[in-house]
DNA sequence: ACCGGTTTGATAGTAATGCTATCTAAATTG
DNA sequence: CAATTTAGATAGCATTACTATCAAACCGGT
């Protein structure tokens, strides 16, 4: 890979920060693939040392518990989506086909950026996302400070949909709540479509191309009203 | 209380039915309050047993484990979520009403269902409903005959909601999505609203009002169009 | 009032989990 | 080549997540 762009993540959510050494870049990479694999609950970092040939000591140097590297995970997505939403809309002019090209950020379809980073699957990322995001966030024993920044970078797409659907209705009131209902909606109408598919009305093999259309739906309806 | 309704669960839910004994009722009340006061993933069932003046034992007998005791609350809530759409659609006649009402159940504002079962403390379960609910059905370690089971309740509540905006829109073609949808952003609209507000517009003192106007408006937008 | 079955209490124990500490070897850096 | 940093190896410990067992209490039927 040519360009590799860098996601530089709060050194809040580490101990010694992963992406400055090979060991370090290892337990990203395996364990985005061991949490996809077997999921999150399931994880130890003693499977993972395991897995690695390295072990549980040395994982704990760089993550205080398996929940940081959830978060960790978690938040390099965000930071990647932003900077994809970024990289996608540049250079465009219709607010409309800037928003368009959000949903497709957010659904992974068609997005073709270069600079991709390779230490890391993005397929499972997305996917662990899609299964196991919530378990990041939605907890009580973070304190206010850390809740800041743990999820600083889902603000800041969120505040960058935002923005988007602003330019293309100024006056819409609901921009944010509107933002962060559709990347949540994107997520967990994934997630239903494939493990609950009767909560939702898609299905067969263009199952995704369908939710496309409804989060398309979703969005346009309420911002053209 | 004169009139309680009994709300029927589905025996794979527990090992043994928690309604049928005093032990079992103070299960489901203390567990409620317990998992709401100090979340999930603090909860263990010795700290429950202490609480109750019991032994971790004898709640085994009754559920394999907390994740089991979420599901069940969790089913337990949708369930009682159903019968109180039915109730308060009951005898309306404006497919719209019937709608408007579906949000206040799902908001939990303005419902005044009599018959709530006292064994159980609705405030502390819809609160739970909106932090936890997510670690009981985004897992992976529970085999499909399970899911379907565990789910039911789940399927039944968005099928029914699904029914009525057909009833409104009746070639509308997303109206289990709609559905789903609609109950999970009342939820995490709300959590955001407490603890993320930057994810959302709703701030100060009628927060509450203005998650309901936006849900009213994410919904009719849609079906108007 | 007694018998038999079921429910709970009390006590133990075990395997896995979630860490922390320490020491040595290897690699890196100055 | 000395000084520091990083990783490997081993050990250990408290808590968690159960399971087993046995006796006491309780309950329903005769």
């Amino acid at each position: 890979m040519e360009y590799s762009v860098q996601v530089r993540m709060n050194d809040k959510l580490f101990l010694r920060d992963p992406e400055q050494s090979e060991l370090g870049r290892r337990i990203i990479r395996q364990g985005t693939l061991l949490i996809n694999e077997i999921g999150f609950e399931e994880i130890t970092f003693r499977k993972l040392a395991e897995r690695m040939g390295t072990k549980e000591a040395s994982i704990y140097r760089y993550f205080e518990n398996k929940h940081r590297l959830l978060v960790y995970l978690v938040a390099w997505y965000w930071k990647w989506l932003d900077f994809q939403v970024i990289f996608e809309t540049n250079n465009l002019t219709d607010p409309r086909e800037k928003l368009e090209r959000v949903l497709r950020v957010l659904l992974q379809t068609k997005v073709f950026t270069p600079a991709a980073p390779d230490e890391i699957d993005l397929g499972a990322l997305h996917n662990i996302v899609i299964c196991e995001a919530s378990k990041a966030y939605l907890t009580r024993h973070v304190t206010e400070d850390n809740r800041q920044q743990l999820s600083k970078p889902y603000k800041d797409l969120t505040a960058r949909i935002a923005q988007l659907i602003l330019d293309y209705r100024s006056d819409y009131p609901y921009a944010r709540s509107q933002a962060s209902s559709i990347i949540e909606t994107a997520h967990y109408q994934s997630f239903f479509m494939r493990y609950l598919p009767s909560l939702t009305d898609f299905g067969g093999s263009d199952s995704n191309d369908s939710l496309h259309e409804f989060l398309r739906h979703l969005l346009f309806s309420t911002l053209d009203q």
